[in-house]
DNA sequence: ATGAAAGCGCTAACAC
DNA sequence: GTGTTAGCGCTTTCAT
């Protein structure tokens, strides 16, 4: 068995109070005593059970983050952005992929519950009558996607797009594909929004399509089909799929199509063609929602919104339309 | 405030007793009172604190994963079967991220302790001396690192690389290459091994290179230098990097070397050329580390090893020597 | 500065 | 079948 506050007073003559302050209030207790104690804890190999503490305290000092693809490379940088911010506010972030499930997601929501001081949902599958209700059982902060009355981080995947089809037309080309990803998605909709507002732009909608490159190859024919000479693509996954499956119905990029993608991952950067891309702040917005996770936890929950900017990153995929 | 045990306790007229059964012994109680207590609880909302339980079952129902890079694309098809595995056990599996700081590895697992029932700990950066004082505090399985007396998993990389380079010895390359991984890889130990111990070709040894795609990207100029037409590199992800520098260099894979990586990670089968490699089972060692842990867990921690074999996937990246 | 005692939410004998 | 009583490991008044 694990040494326990109990032992520690024992084998150093004090109460198991002290040994208690000598952790959590050190200041509060004599360096003598205190150095009796911590030598007694050190060799009993002695620490805090962080469970028990919660239990007294209300709070765990860990955070939940919750994902629903943990394989897409746009969510390892947020999420290690996030636990190391989350470091330097003492607090550890412990991750659960929900496998795109919303029955798993709220399981896992329910699982957290106690365990955690907070929960960050990235990309939540949920319905927002579901999440409205499990907000009861623990705080929350959504990341990429709109729920009223909740902090939330988004990135303005609308402003990209629009980045994204002007470069686009700017390079000549008339018609552009959308592909959109899986059909509840609402960066989906912001692109779509944003898309229409655009001019001078002949729009064609694919999808609805999963957010995987499989979704992206099989949305080759769709392109083709389409007519389209420039393609604005879910996210860089989608659009890598699409390179692909292009390159094997002979179609060249970007001689014959431009293809852009959204997220700005690390294969993308390393792709052939090189992936001309919507880059999302994925870090800034895992640090930002733990900001506002934490702050939420301290004050019960006011309900900031945060939108960070996205950039285009142009490289390699886009290139004039053909003649 | 969420309701707890002496909510519902009162508000169905019992005692917490006979709802702490309903809820953990059902079969003990009158149907009766059962669904009265039900009753009160679903409209309290109430759900046991899994936290305060385990202060007195000694069982959280929680594992711990810890990975040293959660953005290595091996690593999640293991993730995710060890998390669908071990619901099926009853149990939820929490992921947390060393980034390759063996610091962070060893305050991870103290902020784990007690909160999991045990740990995976995948390619642990961590010493073994460290690994094994650590020991105490929480059961372990390592997975892809041999730890003595210890559970542990370990995919078969030897096999794989002698097979690796067989094929590239079978295609007629005479000189070949091994890129090896961080300088103390417990895998990449077993690939030189087993490289040392085929015949007939002429072997360069490179590194030690980050695990990355920048890391192979980096050893381009080694690989030329070295003269050798083939190339058995410590990941996919290296491979990846490693073509992209050769392509960078003007020289061709296949057509001037050939190259093969480890793990057989998605978009290794997607990229151009799509890449030969050793198939790693990752999804099979997930959940054969969830079965040891839990084993373990229940036993007191029998040491048993298991080794899962692993294949060769020839693809696209590797061909003929040139002449 | 330290001790005593109550209690966090829950389970587990042990009675009845 | 259900109530009683401890107690898990820790923090936190309140005394002293």
């Amino acid at each position: 068995m694990a040494a326990t506050i109990k032992d520690v007073a024992q084998a150093s003559g004090v109460h198991v109070s002290t040994v208690s302050r000598t952790f959590s209030a050190p200041h509060l207790v004599n360096p003598e005593t205190r150095n009796r104690v911590l030598a007694a804890a050190e060799d009993l190999g002695y620490r805090p059970n962080r469970a028990a503490r919660a239990l007294t305290t209300g709070r765990t000092h860990n955070l939940g983050l919750i994902v629903a693809d943990i394989s897409n490379p746009f969510f390892p940088p947020l999420i290690k952005a996030a636990q190391a911010h989350a470091r330097t506010r003492d607090y550890y972030v412990f991750v659960a992929d929900t496998d795109e499930d919303p029955q798993v997601e709220e399981e896992l929501i329910k699982a957290f519950t106690k365990q955690v001081d907070g929960l960050l949902l990235c990309s939540p599958r949920l319905s927002n009558r579901t999440i409205e209700r499990l907000r009861a059982e623990v705080p929350f902060v959504v990341v990429n996607r709109e729920v009223k009355g909740m902090p939330t981080v988004l990135m303005d995947v609308g402003q990209g797009a629009r980045l994204a089809i002007e470069h686009l037309a700017g390079l000549g080309h008339r018609r552009i594909a959308l592909i959109s990803g899986p059909s509840g998605s609402w960066t989906s909709k912001q692109m779509r929004e944003a898309a229409a507002a655009t001019s001078g732009v002949d729009l064609v909608f694919l999808g609805p399509n999963a957010p995987t490159e499989q979704g992206g190859l099989a949305a080759a024919a769709e392109v083709t089909a389409s007519g389209a000479t420039g393609v604005l693509a879910y996210n860089d996954l989608v659009a890598m799929g699409l390179i692909e499956g292009l390159h094997e119905r002979g179609v060249r990029v970007p001689a014959d199509v431009s293809v852009v993608g959204v997220d700005d991952i690390v294969p993308g950067r390393l792709s052939r063609p090189k992936l001309t891309t919507v880059a999302m702040p994925a870090a800034a917005a895992g640090r930002m929602a733990v900001d506002l996770l934490l702050q939420s936890v301290g004050d019960g929950g006011t309900a900031t919104l945060a939108t960070l900017a996205t950039s285009l990153v142009v490289r390699e995929s886009t290139g004039p339309a053909p003649l």
